[in-house]
DNA sequence: TTCTACATTATAATAGTTCTAAACTGTTGA
DNA sequence: TCAACAGTTTAGAACTATTATAATGTAGAA
């Protein structure tokens, strides 16, 4: 939720020109105080609602990586169909539902701390993520 | 770790007729107390080392998601890049080590039990996995 | 304003996966 | 036993998400 010059600022910090492309998409995906998940499609279309000029493909593609490798945008492991991002970068954990095919957020506070009593020597843990697949409850 | 005719009977018992092809994916996929994770093209090679006899790809992704259906395999999400399937097909939860790109199962009895203190109305949990994921510790 | 490194773009290429439709084969039951 | 049928295999085409290419454009420094 910032505007305009504090992306440029943001961008010009993070190494990455504040070129209009990428303001654009900056507003599109961080002028709201929800966090969101998406796909690359569903982006593009995000985009096109909220402005007339066009964004190349190739760009969003360029520049939703470039968010990833700072660390602005996560990438959440579904399937393998898609790709789907997060735009909430703090730890948390999710629900997928695969009726909906829909994505959700688990509050960090609902989920007791994974314990895992074993290691991989030599190696160091990066991330330890949750996810719980739902379903339709027809019962 | 069952024998051809055991394989056949198996088979048979799905509603899935036991051709020679699906008794070989059989072998390369169970023959084995250890169970393993592959993405299709290893298991393609590992066919193809097993047996002169080609199978084609398309029979290959016929058989991985009919056995899926079957709940004989298990489809892994780990990126978007190739789907990772699982002959382990107990409740178990993996570590993937993002330097070799390699998957570990985790022991079910290593990892105390997830608590999730939030449901989604009319949702039904199909499934809570836990991912852990790990790097080379150079400290 | 000019220069340059970086960014954008359209398009082609790639890779994983699914579809198609013709040929083939395991099974059934006459 | 064996013809008939339904299910299976196959090669190849099609499809879709993603990445690479390379020419053009432009933001920002000087
Ligand atoms: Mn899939
Ligand atoms: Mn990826
Ligand atoms: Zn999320
Ligand atoms: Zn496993």
């Amino acid at each position: 939720m910032l505007n305009n010059s504090q992306y440029i600022e943001k961008l010009r910090s993070s190494g990455l020109r504040p070129t209009k492309q990428r303001i654009k998409i900056c507003e599109v995906l961080f002028n709201t105080h929800k966090t969101f998940h998406f796909t690359i499609n569903e982006l593009v279309k995000r985009i096109s609602k909220s402005t007339n000029d066009k964004i190349s493909l190739a760009t969003v593609y360029n520049t939703v990586h470039a968010f990833k490798n700072k660390g602005y945008l996560k990438e959440i492991p579904i399937n393998s169909d898609q790709s789907y991002f997060d735009t909430n970068t703090s730890h948390h954990h999710h629900f997928y539902d695969e009726t909906q095919k829909d994505l959700i957020d688990i509050d960090d506070a609902d989920v007791e701390p994974v314990k895992i009593n074993t290691r991989i020597p030599g190696k160091k843990i990066k991330s330890v993520e949750v996810l719980v697949k739902v379903e339709d409850d027809k019962s």
